[in-house]
DNA sequence: CCATATACCTTGTTAATCGATGTATTATAC
DNA sequence: GTATAATACATCGATTAACAAGGTATATGG
């Protein structure tokens, strides 16, 4: 049973860019925003900084997953963020891999 | 390496080491036989290679966690690990990290 | 005798995340 | 009124988990 083609992008990584589409899906939002809501929505169980966030926004913009929009608000630019067909489609991967995972984890810890 | 160093390891991290030390709490087994374990008992899920493996299991019986003891079998020799209380410590944090992380994602997944 | 499975090991690389830092504006507190 | 905190964007270096790929050696079934 070798030659198995394996692809194992890491165990539990993703969950910040999991929770950026999923929030993004009730409503759009911008950056500073989402790193708030994130620790909101999770209880601050998972608090990802400004320094893993906005490096995410952007990959996921370049990538076609997200759309961004930049609109003044008082003095300042908020960059408000949607998701696209695209970023729709990687929400349910990642929420999909989520899953699987977490049920075979739980499954080793109860058995 | 500090070994009280907790807080934000990393989400989702440490998921093959949470494995390998609830497998351990069951029975002893060899390196070679966890990785065979893991994967059976997440159904292919998580498949950590040996790459990922003995090196943990060295940081682990570095630290105290594991004791190993190396048996020969055949010709060859298996190093036979088992759980010290420290390492029972260790997994019941780590399976605490866990499920709070689990439950907090799910609770954003199914807002 | 050769391929495969067993059983150990290490090393180099990537990718996710962290922590710190930087810029600027606005709201607040003193 | 001016220090300070909060808002809002951004990047950069360090750390670390995990992976892929290799290496050694013995046992076993064709």
């Amino acid at each position: 049973m070798a030659e198995e083609k394996r692809g194992n992008a890491g165990f539990g990584a993703g969950v910040p860019e999991l929770l950026i589409l999923r929030l993004l899906q009730e409503r759009e939002m911008y950056g500073y925003e989402i790193v708030q809501a994130i620790g909101r929505a999770t209880q601050d169980v998972v608090t990802p900084g400004e320094g893993v966030i906005y490096p995410l926004l952007h990959a996921l913009e370049k990538d076609g997953a997200l759309r961004a929009e930049p609109r003044p608000a008082g003095g300042r630019t908020r960059i408000y963020y949607t998701l696209t067909s695209r970023g729709v489609r990687r929400l349910f991967e990642l929420s999909d891999d989520w899953s699987r995972l977490a049920r075979a984890v739980q499954l080793v810890l109860r058995a």
